[in-house]
DNA sequence: GATAATTACTAAAACGCTTTAGCACGCTAG
DNA sequence: CTAGCGTGCTAAAGCGTTTTAGTAATTATC
């Protein structure tokens, strides 16, 4: 039992004491800090004592010290919830745990006053926005006819699996109001000129479900060509699945559709939709590690594969 | 421009030489510390030298001082994604903010160490858990014939919807492993007889989606007379739905399925689910209250309802 | 007219840590 | 023999608050 009375902190001052030494001397071995020159005896004694003791550092005191806490903020949109960001979160938060570092979600849209109360109240080390965050690091790596990771990388799987199915006139289906609908267009279309596919088309989807299948209609009957449906997400693909059926149409007969992100309601549906998995979870590590500041050239992170199911 | 070189932090200190007081002087003002005598002369220069300097309190030294920093924590678990978190987040979010505090949300099953390590960083002033703080708060409030409110309510909603549609005979769906399972079960027994239905039956449904039919198949030849259910979320029901779905069965003639929780999904389904809304981010808010230990007798929430569709 | 109470404030300690400056010692270089 | 340097440490300042204890001046009490 360390705790003698009511449990006090133990304090780096109680460590100082039972080894003997002054604070600073703790501050240094407990931190390893460099160009410090300490006896290993010394150091070995002020380890023992604060492993006895159980001393943990006050993160609060330390913040005040440093000027920002050991925190990290994520801001994530209210409609981002899904498989990816779980797992991107979840990456995030293991990497930053290993850096001593706690991940501090907000969800929503953070306002300008949200941000300053966050900041004064917290201090934290860094503020991350998911979609900028789902990004970097994931810039087109050519490794060799693809790219490795990343958004980029998501397209290109989609649109290859598309093309083996002889599928070549394809359209990209992005959510109404998606701030990065933009760059995954920008990035499909690189895609589809790397695969040597024709151009492609845009169907943007809306966010209410009654307005989708009119939205279909119009889009079938301007580019009755198309015969495949890439999805920004699963949502979306599910969207367009709901909306083809209102309309009498059938996947992949009328309209061959892939989503992304390997969403629990794919396989319920009808059809059982053919999606996408990421390794989130590993972008997740990435984007924590560069919130450090650290080196990310030793974060593998695994390419992304089809699940084919009957919608594709 | 209020900043003199690169921004400094406004410091109490700078408030107090630029009123020409102490610092505690100011610290009283702003704090609005009772039982402290201070002339209201003084009292307005100290104001206005604050706002004027653009003073903001450092949350980290007050946290350092009062011995926790302004953040609530929740844990929240990663399957309780959904409409009603999300509100309940962004109610407790707001609310919180009223006075100062910050939320953070932590995703996963908090181990021990991860608890610790979290207390030890930040020092929050509470830590929540969803599934907790969404009961307190919502005890049983007979109120008429009914609850006012929470898991009780909305047991009573679905039960009220589909007995009057001259269902009796119900079956409660729950998710395998789901550790509210229990609280519901014991809800729903106590609307039952309330609403003086026959004994209800459970349906334990299995997390992965292929095992579903097979328990569905099982759950009907035991208990055929059954002709209704009442799911624990929309993603149980949609799961019941969809495994209906293979066993040729279909809702409502075969069992009248109501959900609760207004997934986005819900309405792409086929048959389209019919479902329940809640005041989720009334909850938040109380939760909120709750946890800073203030009144929650002023906080109003909203009754749910239910959202008829097509599967009961 | 002396004592007590009230008003209006201030000084300084404390929270627990990091970090700079510096001290004492022994050793090497010139 | 002295200056300079590396080693192994310590003292103390400082981060920005809150809060306790105290002080000086004024007002009330008998």
């Amino acid at each position: 039992m360390a705790s003698t009375r009511t449990t006090r902190r133990v304090t780096l001052r109680d460590v100082a004491e039972a080894s003997g030494v002054s604070q600073s001397t703790v501050s240094f071995v407990l931190n390893d800090v460099p160009n410090q020159t300490i006896s290993e005896a010394t150091r070995a004694r002020v380890q023992t004592a604060a492993r006895e003791l159980g001393y943990v550092p006050h993160g609060i005191a330390r913040a005040l010290m440093e000027g920002s806490s050991r925190i990290v903020v994520l801001n994530i949109e209210r409609n981002r919830e899904g498989n990816y960001s779980r797992n991107f979160i979840r990456g995030l938060d293991k990497e930053l745990a290993l850096y001593g570092f706690a991940l501090l979600v907000r969800h929503g849209h953070p306002s300008k006053s949200d941000a300053e109360q966050i900041a004064n109240v917290i201090a934290p080390r860094a503020v991350l926005h998911f979609a900028e965050a789902y990004l970097t690091g994931h810039e087109l790596e050519d490794s060799g006819g693809g790219w490795k990771n990343g958004m980029a990388a998501h397209v290109l799987l989609q649109f290859r699996y598309l093309s083996e199915r002889r599928h070549s006139l394809i359209a990209l289906a992005l959510p109404e109001g998606e701030p990065l609908a933009g760059i995954r267009e920008r990035f499909a279309r690189e895609v589809a000129e790397m695969l040597e596919l024709p151009q492609i088309q845009v169907l943007s989807v809306p966010k209410t479900f009654e307005q989708v299948a009119a939205e279909l209609a119009d889009f079938r009957e301007q580019h009755p060509e198309i015969t495949a449906i890439a999805a920004f997400s699963d949502f979306t693909a599910l969207q367009v699945l709901a909306g083809m059926r209102d309309l009498g149409m059938s996947a992949p007969d009328d309209w061959a559709v892939i989503g992304f992100d390997e969403s629990e309601y794919a396989e319920m549906f009808t059809p059982k939709l053919t999606t996408l998995t990421a390794d989130a979870e590993g972008h997740g590590r990435l984007a924590a590690r560069q919130a450090l500041g650290l080196d990310t050239s030793d974060v593998k992170t695994k390419i992304g594969r089809v699940i084919a199911r009957e919608s594709a």
